[in-house]
DNA sequence: GAAAAAAATTGAACGCATTCATTTTTTCAG
DNA sequence: CTGAAAAAATGAATGCGTTCAATTTTTTTC
């Protein structure tokens, strides 16, 4: 029967995330104020905080949605990678910062990106840098991936590089969102001058090694 | 004569500044009152915010001289590198590192990198990010008289890959902040791995370009 | 050196996230 | 179906950074 207290909870559970996510996208995450979310899901402050620990709580659920779902994305590029590093790994980066404001703007992923290093023994830092070590560490396969097949030198510390890479790619991207008119493809444009650069140097030796 | 006025003002601007900056180092940030930091510098509460903008405005005032010295210092290491290209990156960024905790705690840090993120609009902000890139330029000035001397290869893009570098010097930094327990040598033996990874793509071909 | 003007000081008041004691609703035992 | 127990909802109270109107101190003017 799922028990009427059940369904209560999953409805109101859904009607505060909806309600801040709405008013997040129109008036900005620290322009929500706590009551506002709570009298548009129809509930009390009191309430509002049975169902979130806090307000970050509630952008914490829509980093994970956003970065979940960007994960699930790169797994196809890793599984078949363009034929150039460069083409590779721009595939790859351009997956990530393509999905990027589909749910978050750049206000909330510089809030996201503030708490969690503000705060590293909270649940919110502790997910967040979960999805940074999955991100960078798909970008580690994919040089294994590119090595595994010849297109980059056999040498190099993978690990390393795909951390250096990931380090890289969310720089640039922290830059973008503290940049409220920079378009996507300037971003985009300067993770490609870096990406060439890297590459440049990942070509393999002539003879193979 | 140097008017009373100009000298009282000096002498409270330096009674708040120490006042506030021992009671971070004892109770943290986060846990220093507003109220305390006024009591301790013997003024009232409002008169602090005639002094300070705010709370972030003190942080930003000692960041300000921490990262100061620390460029004074690379300039150093920059004027006369190191011979290998390992050993000169390794002591720019440990000159970096091995300064960072002397006006600063972790959290504070942690706070400061957190504000110059969420707040770009922010006068601090801007004045973090303004050291952040002369650090950075530090790094592309090391890579260019590298190149000169031909300890690494001609052909890479220092500008570029000067801004790769930092990046990933920063983040491995951060993630020193946010963890409590890691000893600075941790954090620069992890700098070493990802130095001599880098480094070892840098090296010139055999026959001179 | 007195009065007017300018600058600085002050603490009470405000906004907003979060907490908590109380009340209401739902579940469960018999 | 009833009453006790458990769970959830509620909004008033709290804590803290910041603002502001009123007061005090310093400087300037004559």
């Amino acid at each position: 029967m799922a028990g009427l207290r059940e369904r209560q909870k999953a409805k109101r559970n859904r009607s505060i995330l909806t309600a801040a996510s709405a008013l997040f996208g129109q008036v900005g995450y620290e322009a929500a104020r706590i009551d506002a979310i709570a009298e548009a899901a129809e509930v009390s402050v009191g309430t509002f905080y049975n169902y979130f620990e806090n307000k970050a709580d509630l952008l914490l659920a829509i980093v994970s949605m956003e970065v979940e779902e960007v994960l699930h994305q790169g797994e196809s590029v890793v599984a078949a990678p363009p034929a150039t590093a460069e083409a590779a790994l721009f595939a790859l980066i351009s997956t990530y910062y393509d999905h990027s404001l589909v749910y978050l703007t750049k206000e909330m992923w510089r809030t996201a990106m503030a708490l969690s290093i503000q705060h590293p023994e909270t649940p919110f830092s502790r997910r967040y840098f979960e999805l940074d070590a999955a991100l960078a560490e798909q970008v580690t396969a994919l040089l294994r991936g590119l090595q595994a097949r010849g297109t980059i030198r056999r040498d190099a510390d993978a690990a390393a590089l795909g951390e250096v890479i990931f380090a890289d790619l969310n720089a640039m991207f922290t830059g973008f969102t503290m940049d409220e008119t920079m378009p996507l493809a300037t971003l985009t444009g300067r993770m490609a001058a870096h990406v060439a650069a890297l590459t440049g140097l990942l070509a393999p030796p002539l003879r193979t090694v």
